[in-house]
DNA sequence: TTGAAAGCGCTAACAT
DNA sequence: ATGTTAGCGCTTTCAA
């Protein structure tokens, strides 16, 4: 059996609330009887049980993260940034894996809630009504990361799709490139798809281009589905030179795609990527991408909901993170 | 608040003893009286505190994992398995990342044992007395995966890494490679490092051939170690125009290292690869690979520990897992 | 500054 | 079959 609070206590000559004292800080111990309690721990090798704690507490110090998948570079960079800043606060990480499944997203809110999680980081694809009527029912802090929502009670951490995705689209038109196609996750408000065509569409405009529709498909986040779509849009010429996606693994369905259709990645095409994860430097060609700091976005997204759970004050607004463009061997000038 | 076992105990008139056992089903109860509790159950929305629960049970339902990396598609897709199946039994999946580092394992198992966590997954990259004492010590239940231990009482499961890597060796002797590396993560026992390279020397004896030590180099698991490493061995000619590497991951360090030295993949040098993770049929060229059911090991992995944490009977040996070889187009017949 | 004691929500003897 | 009660290990009033 391990060594219990009383037992520190019998050890020392001192009542358990003194240890108990001792060991938060929560009130002044006289330095003799401190330091006596601190040696019996010691020699012990105490742990608080944390279990009980949490009971008497009402507070778990377990932090729920619910994800589409693990097995992504994205995800587990995030995953990485968020197990390491809640160990500093001290915070454990329940890990639930949705599969993308918004029903399977409900369970696991409800799930974490009976756990008594303190808060939760929601990486939903689509998060609608149902997450936040439960997680706001239950007075559960939460936080998105780059997902929108008009439920002023979660919290998110987010990129400028708009301005990125210009950013992106005006490197392929400065390389002499007009024929560009966009590849984004899906249309919807929430995951930005509609920032994402505006910034593409602003940036043709500005050249003078006007957008042609079948040139902007969406390939659901995966890699699986932009290699379907682009070796479709492959199929008729002209080709597009330049193909913008507005993922990593996107981006690499659809190097895959373009070279599985006989043409070069960058000779005949150009793509630009999007996360900068670890995949965009160990690919071949390295990928040019528009850069997140994922990592950091992780560890925010962390810092926001501990926030939260203190009851600090929190921003009302998405916190915007910047965004950098790295160029590398996917995308090239024009050759005419 | 949220209602409490006395909250439903006093509106269904009965003690708190007998909502208890029907929550459990420990011990009979009148079905009019269990029918009335259910009820009340049901109208209240009544959800048992598992941290009071987990307080007099001693047993949490949680089940830690210790990783070295989340970000990696071999720890991501186990982990994928064992979230899967935790959940299937009713276990949630606490989450660590030691970044490799033996120290802070241990602090790691330290603090789960505090938490209270059923049982443990370990992958560590060397496992050695120090996790095996704690583990011992507090009669934790524990599994590795594709690590070696005298330690009796950890679980684990493996593939034949002797036997593999003597079939991906061979496969490139049968394509009329002679002059072959072997990029093995590290040297140790504990890793089967050694086994892999058993494996290496006896398909090259077979076929007569000596082996030469200065082809045989440690990656360290990853792609950037196994990069360096190669870019080294291509300085000095002739090169070896097979290389086996024994984490996909490495594989990918590889080509790219024989790729920045001006050589082709597979048209200078073939290059064999080790798990078949997501990355293996994602990468160009496609990898040839020895191929890990990694998912299945995730999934026996925590089968095991649930059965040892249940206490029924489990292997003394290590549980052995086949494996297949596909071949793709990372390695093709020597060109003269 | 210290200790005694109540209680967090639950399970499991023990008693009836 | 049901209820009473004693904890599980801890924090926190309340008294001294």
């Amino acid at each position: 059996m391990a060594v219990t609070i009383k037992d520190v206590a019998k050890l020392a000559n001192v009542s358990i609330s003194t240890v108990s004292r001792v060991i938060n800080g929560s009130k002044p111990v006289s330095p003799e009887i401190a330091q006596r309690v601190v040696e019996v721990i010691n020699e012990t090798g105490y742990i608080p049980n944390p279990v009980a704690r949490s009971l008497v507490m009402k507070k778990s110090r377990l932090i729920g993260a619910i994800v589409p998948d693990i097995a992504t570079f994205y995800v587990g960079e995030i995953l990485n940034a968020m197990e390491e800043i809640a160990k500093t606060y001290d915070y454990d990480i329940l890990l639930f894996n949705s599969y993308g499944d918004v029903d399977r997203e409900i369970e696991m809110i409800e799930k974490m809630v009976s756990k008594q999680v303190e808060g939760i980081v929601l990486m939903s694809h689509f998060p609608d009504e149902r997450h936040f009527k439960l997680l706001n029912d239950n007075h559960m802090p939460s936080v998105l990361i780059n997902r929108k929502t008009d439920n002023t009670d979660a919290l998110s951490v987010v990129i400028d799709h708009k301005a990125a995705t210009k950013v992106a689209t005006e490197h392929l038109l400065e390389l002499g490139h007009e024929h560009i196609a966009l590849i984004r996750c899906d249309s919807s408000e929430e995951t930005f798809g509609n920032d994402q065509f505006m910034g593409y569409k602003d940036a043709l405009s500005d050249k003078g281009i006007a957008y042609n529709p079948e040139l902007v498909l969406e390939g659901n986040f995966k890699a699986e589905e932009a290699y379907q779509v682009v070796t479709q849009l492959l199929q008729n010429e002209p080709i597009p030179t330049g193909i913008v996606a507005t993922t990593d693994d996107m981006a690499i369905g659809v190097i895959n795609a373009v070279i599985d259709c006989g043409y070069k990645v960058p000779g005949d095409v150009s793509v630009v990527a999007f996360q900068n994860t670890r995949i965009a430097s160990l690919f071949r060609p390295k990928l040019t991408t528009l850069a997140q700091p994922v990592y950091d976005m992780g560890a925010i997204a962390l810092r926001l909901l501990i926030k939260k759970i203190q009851g600090t004050d929190t921003p009302d607004e998405p916190v915007v993170v910047g965004f950098d463009f790295i160029q590398r061997n996917s995308s090239q000038r024009r050759e005419e």
